[in-house]
DNA sequence: GTGGTCTAGACCACT
DNA sequence: GTGGTCTAGACCACG
């Protein structure tokens, strides 16, 4: 499951497990139907309580990420429906704002703020390999 | 000072306080050597507690985005050098690859996502005056 | 049997299970004397555990909506006696009082809980034909 | 907070919480603006774990019923937008219909129907003194 | 003093 | 053996 997990970071551990998860699904590396470690095998291989992996896999189910079943494991789901994506997208842009400002200050011209997405968008589609 | 500040919102009301001033330094509607208001007359402004304020403040003066001098105020500092500019960008990078993790989960075309940043890099400059 | 199970769901699935026969009960699509397939006749035909089969229909024979008998199946039962009435009816105001709860709370007029009542009474009355 | 909560349900207490809050906005017991008690002082008055209420407030505060700031405190919410309102109509038609179904299963006649309607219409709305 | 997070360890319902 | 819940008790960031 290739998770990093920075514990010295501000950001809390079970965000950090949501959002590798959810990196690891963009680069499709976890594609629909593939079995996730149940949560008490996470929790061991990461080094941290059972209870904070079950919080992160809760939040994926709300986001239709992954499919949570008792008894039976979880499993990246195939759903399509996006559950608030109106607001998420406004929130995407307030997002995008605020990295402009930081760019901004960094005295970053466009080209390589242009250049600087198209690298990551790269980075994250090459483990895809669908480019 | 118009700087609008979001008590529901999660992010802690000085981590809004300095990234509206940035947003304000970064749109050209403060410029170097411009005054900016006490922390105690902001904490009134914004009806919050002064240490809030003066928190923001010390940060924006750790960045160079503003200087603090004795007895005769703070002004938007017009200094050219930018601390911890590598990690900074490594940092500013690490937040685009979230934002396109995010991106993908809500199927965020390429287009829209160019779209995007053409709009928000607009309404920055817009203010600023120098499109 | 045409009974949908949602895997994803979080009602358990013997639940369901019970729910759905429930259903084409009240839809006439189950009459008294019609006879249900054996417990390991539904699980194969739908893909779960004879176990949960079994659940399922424990229940139901309590609520007296079936009956077992050993060697010779199962079938809708005729008997007029509900058992648990009076407790049943305040779980069923409960239950009332909760979704009405819930509408308060997605700001639905009267008008509209009302009317969306009459639809699904609509929808159950049709497949039996008798309205 | 006249609470109730039933340790022998097989409903979650976090849940119960819930939707005892939320009927008591229903009932206009509480309305926005209001402050709630801390997270703390609500466990000891419930006699539970911190961890278990403040589950409950997060929950509120996800359905916009409540608004949590750490330091300030927890206040019902005045905002109008309802999230997921699409999907939540639809999970109220599925809980009616069931409903229906058990009504029909309890032989429940629709004059029944439509006064208990009634009765729970009025007692939510009497406390609130608005008929 | 507020809510947020985390751990350790327990018990339960479901498959 | 799966996930879900709960308690007890700790520490942290924020205001």
């Amino acid at each position: 499951m290739r998770l990093e997990v920075d514990l010295r970071s501000h950001v809390p551990i079970y965000r950090q497990v949501i959002d590798g998860i959810k990196e690891q699904v963009a680069k499709g590396l976890l594609k629909p139907g593939d079995r996730l470690p149940t949560v008490r095998e996470l929790a061991v291989e990461l080094s941290m309580n059972h209870n904070t992996v079950a919080k992160a896999y809760q939040e994926l189910e709300r986001d239709r990420v992954i499919e949570l079943t008792r008894g039976r494991g979880t499993f990246i789901s195939s759903s399509e429906d996006i559950p608030n994506l109106a607001m998420r997208k406004l929130e995407l842009r307030e997002a995008m704002k605020k990295w402009l400002v930081e760019a901004h200050h960094l005295h970053l011209p466009d080209e390589e703020i242009g250049s600087m997405l198209r690298d990551v968008q790269i980075e994250l589609r090459h483990t895809r390999g669908d480019d």
